[in-house]
DNA sequence: TCATCAAACGGAGGCATCCTCCGCATCTCT
DNA sequence: AGAGATGCGGAGGATGCCTCCGTTTGATGA
């Protein structure tokens, strides 16, 4: 009978695998840092001390790892979408967003595979990471528009995703000068009495 | 001694050669479009009828063969460069490229490393294409910096990057509306008075 | 037409990675 | 302590990459 309560009892979850978990996480951050978000998912395991089946029972494909590794900076940024937003006026709270993404971008070495993950790229399913960048960017463009100090068409992930195709050059470049380039070229756009 | 002579004397390439290097391209072709840039080279090869070493021998990296199968639209891009600075006006000549450029990526299905390829992504090599794509660009951004028409201060070969970036989605959304759309950003960005 | 030999072929094989599957170990809860 | 759920781990099958080298083929000149 007490079977009847405990249906939507959560049994705790059993520490051996929390710790596995972070383990990976770390392993993870480590090794795409290094060799690109293309590393090898059992050297991962190994270097996390864990067997390749417990990496995948953890982390179905290789997308949910990037995102589980990224989760804390992606949270970060979300954060201060907030914080802009409520202290800057419009346009300089966009900018200075968008040069928190850049900065962002450039902790990733690997880039590549971290963008499609991270953005929306060309795979299947990429639900999460999309999903959870999109409320705030959302929210500076719409603020800067309403405001009638800007006036950006587009859809604002795709600003993200125009700012990462310049990121897809080597580390080393001045890309990130560049980076900054474009969005100044695209505020520009967006104040430009028509 | 008629050695001497025949030593910068060229041999006619063997017929089955050229035959064999035209069924890869064309078997290429049909592969990238359906499963995107990542298809696997030995499916090429079978499918083309050929063993997977006369593809490595005719297209030593996967880059090299995706650099022959876009050849031809590539010519035609620079092709158009050229002609669009003839006629028309500077900024205009650099719009209707770039609508080009976007117009000739839409036909690309598995864009993704198609994009590193044609543009210089993150992989050591690239040669080939970004150096033939980057002097009609760069003609057609400084005329149309010269002109006075506009100030565009970013490496041109990233305004295709941009776009690029704005183009890693599946196809069937609504990327190309939203690629064009940045253009015009862009270039209203650079034609704005300071 | 035929002999010659450079050029081209092709696929076996070694290596790396992916991902699944399932018997076994460990942990939580009572 | 005992039971059952939960998690572990790595062998194994599949696939792909790329190299290497013995074999075949075709262009050429006699």
């Amino acid at each position: 009978m007490s079977q009847e309560f405990r249906r939507t009892q959560v049994r705790q979850p059993r520490a051996d695998g929390e710790r596995n978990r972070a383990r990976i996480i770390e392993a993870a951050k480590q090794r795409f840092a290094e060799q690109g978000a293309g590393a090898a998912l059992e050297q991962i395991a190994r270097d996390a001390g864990v067997g390749i089946g417990t990496l995948y029972r953890h982390f179905p494909t290789r997308d949910v790892l990037i995102e589980a590794v990224y989760r804390h900076e992606v949270d970060a940024l979300v954060v201060a979408a907030g914080e802009l937003s409520a202290k800057e006026p419009p346009i300089e709270a966009l900018r200075a967003w968008l040069a928190l993404f850049i900065e962002f971008l450039d902790t990733k070495q690997g880039i590549g595979a971290v963008l499609d993950t991270l953005i929306g790229g060309s795979e299947p399913l990429y639900s999460g990471t999309p999903a959870q960048l999109s409320p705030p960017i959302d929210l500076l463009v719409s603020r800067a528009n309403e405001d009638g100090a800007a006036r950006i068409e587009i859809a604002p992930l795709d600003l993200l995703r125009a700012i990462a195709g310049v990121a897809t050059i080597r580390p080393g470049a001045a890309w990130k000068r560049q980076a900054l380039a474009l969005v100044d070229l695209m505020l520009r756009g967006a104040q430009a009495t028509v």
